[in-house]
DNA sequence: TATTGTTATACTCTATAACTATA
DNA sequence: TATAGTTATAGAGTATAACAATA
């Protein structure tokens, strides 16, 4: 009974953490759809944002996806006008994408929505619990990363 | 600047609670697909798991799929040998999903790492720390709920 | 007429491999 | 020879619409 209750323990935060994982997903993407953006289009969206001016090359090394992948998506991006490629100016090679003032647009909208979702989610906390919540998450992403690296 | 810290707070809770978020799924991909299996697939072998044999309609609803995805992805589990399709005893339209021994002992498997990976996520934890926590992420998981459904 | 599952078709994300143009 | 991006091809997940068999 013992050997039962200790390998129950935590089991339901786990199915609370996957709950919380699949509602910010749909939220967001119920967010995004409308704007003809998606999840993976978005993700480069934001990397290029926070990138400036950045080739093709380094946005696959970023999102660790492959460089015919960010062919497609760049393409779904520029013909729904959040990004531009250009002639990189010294290597002719590459091409850089730069956002559209649209592209800045929807990712500062995507922000400031992000902070008034995040606002709201922790609305019911006091300073001292807000803090103390965030250490806890702080200790299961850590343990999370050691079963991701067990180096 | 008031208005700003107002407008932050909660900002690297929501943070983590992504990161553990896509740390989780990376995990669970990583654990699954050397048995062929994905995250679909593994949704509907679940929910086939904790109905017992079931329709595709009645399964299609309950992943809130279309019936053409639950064709596509009980076509490869049982390729895969996981599942097994077999004549509605009474209604001659309908096909009953059941799994088989190897799909039953997968989903046992997957039922054993999930309480490993939840209770080494919050062995750090003493009871009240723990449950606390819980109840912190059930606060989280309500004001969800509201965001998808402001009812 | 309504429902169950399938075929037909299409779009998105993803990958590898081959190819072109450049470095 | 190596690198940047594209074309070619393929598989997975998803959807709608049309269709066959059955209720």
């Amino acid at each position: 009974m013992q050997y039962l209750h200790g390998m129950e323990r935590g089991v339901p935060v786990f199915d609370r953490l996957l709950e919380i994982a699949m509602l910010i997903q749909e939220d967001m993407a119920r967010e995004l759809e409308p704007a003809g953006l998606t999840a993976a289009r978005t993700h480069l969206l934001w990397a290029a944002h926070h990138s400036g001016p950045t080739t093709q090359q380094a946005l696959a090394r970023a999102l660790q996806v492959s460089a015919r992948n960010v062919t497609g998506l760049v393409d779904a991006l520029e013909t729904g006008g959040f990004v531009r490629r250009s002639p990189h100016p010294t290597d002719r090679r590459a091409t850089l994408v730069t956002l559209t003032e649209q592209g800045t647009r929807a990712v500062t909208e995507m922000e400031d929505q992000r902070r008034r979702i995040a606002a709201h989610l922790v609305s019911d906390f006091d300073a001292a619990g807000l803090e103390r919540f965030r250490a806890d998450l702080d200790a299961v992403t850590a343990r999370l990363h050691e079963l991701m690296d067990p180096a």
